[in-house]
DNA sequence: ACCCAGGGTAACT
DNA sequence: AGTTACCATGGG
């Protein structure tokens, strides 16, 4: 069936592409389609929302969830507002909003981004659901922990993961053997659940943010890459303002797409 | 050819 | 506790 959400915040080209999610196609005319774990979506851009295509009725509360929309983004970019740069990141990424995805997809996706690049990490994990997914009609499964966890680093050449081949394993092994329950930490505390992250070989601070934000919606924390780095030395050298409140993951979400496309607003000075 | 990328680890001071 | 070389790969 055809399910359309009525919301006048919701862009799917800045949503879908702004560096949190890998798995999704432009297909042109609006039409986006992707993969979250084991679904598949196609989706549709509209002027006052979005339309879920030939979804099962069964998967709406999961892409509900997924899409975040019982979250008012108009309130909180009036809220973000009030900070001037925060303004012009709203103004240009408008519509953006944080995804919430499946907590082992992310924890591997953001792996792999480490010392890397978007149109890079969107290949490597490409190639990883293709050799190691379950068929999805044509597409193929963010593949399973137990099945990455049996795999050698020999076996992930083909993916050209380079050195994170190792990190992946280790994820996948830990999560497999039940060393690390990724279902427990929607219960614990971003920092309890953090400190469980940081077990894993490859997960350093950026990247449990990153896990956490993404998957599990720890909207106060902020994943600090280079971009994020130097937005902070450029025009918040003291933090955050205050008016992000509990929401500096999303706000800082705003400021990744804004200054990614808008290099030249970056000092050079502050580019360490 | 060179530089960089949604960083982390291990080996240093 | 705070630096730094090194890690694989390929897009720009």
């Amino acid at each position: 069936m055809d399910f359309f959400i009525k919301n006048s915040n919701f862009n799917l080209q800045k949503t879908l592409f702004c560096g949190q999610a890998f798995r999704w196609r432009d297909e042109g005319g609006g039409i986006y389609s992707g993969i979250s774990g084991a679904r598949r979506l196609k989706i549709r851009q509209e002027a006052d929302g979005v339309t879920f295509l030939g979804v099962n009725e069964r998967d709406i509360p999961y892409w509900h969830g997924y899409f975040d929309v019982g979250t008012d983004y108009s309130e909180l970019e009036a809220r973000f507002s009030e900070d001037e740069t925060l303004k012009k990141a709203c103004e240009y990424a408008h519509g953006l909003r944080v995804l919430r995805q499946e907590p082992f997809e992310t924890l591997i996706s953001f792996i792999i981004s480490q010392n890397n690049n978007i149109a890079r990490i969107s290949g490597i994990i490409g190639r990883l659901c293709e050799a190691f997914g379950e068929p999805l009609g044509s597409e193929y499964a963010f593949p399973r922990a137990n099945v990455l966890a049996g795999l050698s680093v020999e076996d992930l050449a083909p993916v050209r993961a380079g050195f994170r081949a190792k990190y992946i394993l280790d994820a996948a092994t830990k999560v497999h053997t039940g060393e690390l329950e990724l279902e427990r930490l929607y219960e614990l505390s971003a920092e309890e659940a953090k400190q469980e992250l940081l077990r894993i070989k490859g997960v350093g601070d950026k990247v449990a943010d990153c896990v956490l934000l993404f998957a599990y919606r720890k909207t106060e924390l902020v994943p600090k890459d280079v971009w994020i780095k130097r937005v902070l030395a450029e025009f918040y050298p003291g933090g955050l303002p205050k008016c992000v409140g509990e929401n500096a993951g999303i706000a800082q979400q705003y400021l990744f797409d804004y200054i990614r496309n808008n290099k030249d607003i970056i000092k050079q000075e502050d580019f360490v």
